[in-house]
RNA sequence: GCGGACGUGGCGAAAUCGGUAGACGCAGCAGACUUAAAAUCUGCCUUCCAUCUGGAAAUGCGGGUUCAAGUCCCGCCGUCCGCACCA
């Protein structure tokens, strides 16, 4: 046997082994069923193809793959798919400037990728590969969404877009910079469209209230979409117009403080705002100036609080003969509650900078401690807790008391009723764009919006397009949207919109679980392995992705087609990996390959002086990226995975470093050079023994932790437990164990390894090592002894040794009678097992 | 502004229940093997004082609770993340 490992050969050998015994096809509907393992479904989230693999997904995919091959081990039945989330802009993007096809991009890049992947050797259940830009996936994605129709969950409205004039297409937020088109630099529009909505709103307190089952996500997880929810109780009231039969109707969480209120503030896109403004050309442009305001965190914070008198006057409706002046104000968003608020400068922060610039009344309603007077001096609002002062009928009472009593007031007389306002918005799903899942509709002018029959579905997107000019191309196709009405047959025209690819993730999971051909999922197919038990990826998509999904999930259960609610049991989101930046004296980055250690430090190949950056994620834009391709073939996929897995947490970021994958290469080796140590002498080696069965049980802990850095760590103490051991029959089935023990994370090695070592089988197909518990228990133990909290000395005595003789014992050390120098101990504190404090 | 997380050697970190702080790795230093190098192996590696026995300080800073605090409580400082004129 050679002394190194030879990964260029192994990895392919057993990668094609695995592939063609077919070791990791999950189990089918029918072994499920007659089967009584338990069943593990493992789910990193799936790749965009963008071209390359990159660290973060080996790191991702890596992370999964130990969890899958252990659950493998411990008897589980195990499901572990992989597939590609394939349409979006990137494709479109490259036509564009490449001059190619959406559609061969994306294959290309997928077969590329897919191609990295194996290389990883990762335990893919690779027959149930999907992708989303098939007509087999989106197709069925497609009669989902008319499932979703048919129960209401879908509907047209009218939507403001950001309009590209000269791409001919429309934005997203992020694509819009300083009002201009990212691509094109054009001033953007806003332009009405109507769109297709998914009632994701009808789910909102459902989505908020199933975070509190999902015992398993991190909490940050769980608040950022909390949060993005955004449940706020209030009053909504309505304001009469003096002199009119109508109304401004407000939202407020803080009905307690109406006796406090001064004006009432309306968004400047406010139905009463526009009507007034066709008689009033100075408010028209007043509204044209707030539509101008920037929406940066920067431009917020600096914008001045802006209102305009619309002269009109409102009753109070706890007192109709107070009025309160009415203005139009920009701080004020009719994307929110009402688009209309009543101010109450002492306990808003806004409202009183709004007041002292317009010099409207403060007037004091909540007892600040002693600070009961009316009047209210500062600039600093006070939004804490108090008595209700200055308020009629409120005085004396708390704030959640005063709430609920003008609450009940209003209901009383008919004026307000007590509400929820949500945050979360309904889900806007179309995209002006060609690569994506066609819309099923057909609009026909006769019989209005008709679904495309179940019979015609797949809706195919059409491949013979161009994007030699701006625009949708499926708009300007010579026939594909030229279609009959279904209903009448006369001409219509086809949905030319696609669908936001968050639809697409939306489902993939249940897809991998159950892939029929005529439906979109077999529902006890689908329902045998759902909950994915443990989702695995990047913090970013913690709100949209989670919850469209989530949502998703639950409209299949309302509709009757999924008996599951939440489509995630465990979430885990990974921290992201890292890599030193470097730049030249100029400013440009460099990347690791432009540059070199020198005598001084880093220096670029030319030898010129490089200064060197922060540790960033790895990124293009910051020439620090590391591709995983070159690492394969110079260290193999084991140490690659090994550097994935070590050193840092796995929801901190992991920074790459050369010398770090050195050191996993080194490790490698020395494993394999203990397979060829095996021998056969006999004898018992006690201690090595326990060490070995304290690591086949906290290994376990720990993968079923994802504390993957800590069973390196635990191997590494086993390994240099078993290289100092002397030759034994404890060390050769050490050795052998090891081989089980790796084979989660060091796949190719340990299949290597067993063969060396005459193992039988695949290592693949081992159960997990059972430790021995007897094992995990010391006889002895060794014993903190404390003087005032200070450590003097130990003791190793009997596990389960009395407090009298753990005191006595340690009375009786020399050091401690020294530490003590004759005091006498005022009390001890022995904690058996594990250690006495003498207290002098 | 609001919400959250984090802060431990030169670096990544560990310490699972309030009980021996720094396991394990990286880097570094010294040595062995070698003509030499690589590879491999052995030892050292928080700081300071002492010198072959030891002692003191130390988990961002300042307090507190406790026999005992990296861990719990209060107040600061710093870094990172999310949301953001949300009524």
């Amino acid at each position: 046997m050679s002394s190194r490992f030879n990964p260029l050969k192994a990895d392919a050998y057993w990668q094609k082994i695995w592939d063609e015994r077919g070791v990791f096809v999950a189990p089918s509907a029918d072994e499920l069923a007659t089967s009584d393992k338990p069943k593990a479904y493992v789910l990193e989230m799936f790749p965009y193809p963008s071209g390359r693999i990159h660290m973060g997904h080996v790191r991702n995919y890596t992370m999964g793959d130990v969890l899958a091959r252990y659950k493998r081990m411990t008897g589980h039945a195990v499901l572990h798919p992989m597939g590609w989330d394939a349409f979006g802009m990137p494709a479109e993007n490259a036509a564009m400037e490449k001059k190619v096809h959406p559609g061969g991009w994306t294959r290309d890049n997928i077969a590329a990728m897919r191609a990295q992947l194996k290389r990883l050797g990762l335990s893919i259940d690779w027959t149930r590969e999907l992708a989303t830009c098939e007509p087999d996936y989106y197709g069925h994605e497609q009669a989902l969404f008319l499932d979703l129709l048919e129960a209401g969950l879908v509907y047209r409205k009218e939507s403001s877009v950001n309009w590209d004039p000269v791409d001919m297409t429309v934005l997203a937020n992020e694509q819009v910079i300083d009002g201009r088109g990212w691509r094109s630099g054009a001033l953007i529009e806003k332009k009405k469209l109507s769109q297709w909505f998914l009632k994701i709103t009808d789910f909102a307190e459902e989505l908020l209230d199933g975070l509190d089952t999902l015992t398993d996500w991190p909490d940050k997880v769980k608040l950022m979409q909390e949060n993005w929810i955004g449940k706020s109780q209030g009053l909504r009231a309505t304001f009469k117009l003096v002199g009119s039969d109508h109304g401004i109707d407000v939202f407020t969480t803080r009905p307690d403080t109406m006796f406090g209120a001064s004006f009432v503030a309306i968004a400047a896109d406010h139905p009463v705002a526009a009507d007034l403004a066709r008689s009033t050309p100075a408010l028209q442009t007043f509204i044209e100036d707030c539509r101008k305001g920037g929406t940066t965190a920067a431009e917020i914070d600096t914008a001045e609080k802006m209102g305009f008198d619309t002269g009109l006057r409102v009753e109070h409706p706890l007192d109709p003969s107070w009025h309160l002046p009415v203005y139009v104000a920009n701080f004020v968003l009719m994307e929110y509650g009402t688009g209309a608020v009543f101010g109450c400068p002492a306990h808003d922060q806004r409202d009183l900078d709004f007041a002292r610039k317009y010099d409207l009344p403060v007037a004091r309603v909540v007892a600040d401690g002693h600070a009961t007077d009316i009047r209210f001096d500062g600039n600093e609002a006070y939004t804490g807790p108090g008595k209700i002062v200055n308020s009629g009928l409120l005085n004396d009472m708390s704030v959640d008391e005063a709430k609920a009593a003008v609450i009940a007031k209003a209901e009383q007389d008919k004026w307000g009723t007590g509400t929820t306002v949500w945050r979360l918005r309904d889900w806007g799903v179309s995209r002006q764009r060609y690569w994506g899942t066609p819309i099923p509709i057909i609009h026909c002018a006769a019989c209005g919006v008709q679904p495309v029959p179940r019979d015609q579905l797949p809706v195919i997107l059409p491949e013979d397009v161009s994007f030699d000019i701006p625009g949708n191309p499926l708009d300007r196709h010579p026939t594909w949207s030229k279609v009959a009405c279904p209903k009448c047959g006369a001409a219509a025209r086809r949905e030319t919109d696609t669908l936001d690819t968050f639809v697409d993730s939306s489902w993939y999971f249940i897809r991998f679980a159950s892939q029929p051909k005529d439906k979109p999922f077999d529902r006890a197919e689908a329902e045998a392995w759902l909950p994915v038990g443990q989702y695995i990826g990047g913090v970013e998509h913690a709100i949209l992705h989670l919850l469209y999904a989530r949502f998703w999930t639950r409209a299949l259960n309302r509709i009757g087609k999924l008996g599951v609610t939440e489509p995630f049991k465990g979430l885990f989101t990974q921290g992201m990996v890292t890599h030193e930046t470097y730049k030249s004296a100029d400013g440009a980055w460099l990347s690791p390959e432009d540059v070199k250690q020198g005598a001084g430090g880093i220096v670029t190949l030319a030898g010129d002086p490089v200064t060197l950056g922060r540790i960033e994620k790895m990124s293009k834009s910051k020439k620090n990226v590391v591709d995983p391709d070159p690492m394969f073939d110079q260290y193999g996929a084991d140490a690659v995975r090994w550097f994935m897995l070590s050193d840092s947490p796995p929801e901190r970021d992991l920074e790459w470093s050369e010398s770090g994958i050195e050191g996993t290469w080194r490790f490698v080796n020395r494993i394999w050079r203990l397979f060829d140590s095996i021998d056969t002498a006999g004898g018992n080696n006690p201690a090595l023994d326990k060490v070995l069965h304290r690591a086949i049980a906290g290994i376990a802990t720990d993968i079923e932790a994802l504390a993957f850095n800590k069973s390196v760590a635990k191997l590494h103490e086993l390994v240099n437990a078993i290289e100092k051991a002397a030759p034994s029959a404890s060390r050769s089935t050490a050795i052998r164990t090891l081989a089980c023990l790796i084979a989660p994370m060091l796949p190719h090695l340990a299949e290597e390894g067993w063969v060396h070592i005459g193992g039988a089988g695949l290592i693949a197909d081992q159960p997990w090592p059972v430790a021995n518990p007897a094992l995990l228990i010391d006889s002895d133990v060794t014993i903190a002894v404390q003087v005032n909290g200070k450590l003097r000395d130990t003791l190793t005595l009997p596990k389960g040794t009395d407090k009298a003789a753990i005191e006595a014992a340690a009375m009786a050390l020399d050091k401690i009678i020294r530490a003590l120098d004759g005091a006498n101990p005022k009390k001890i504190i022995v904690v058996p097992d594990r250690l006495v404090n003498i207290v002098a």
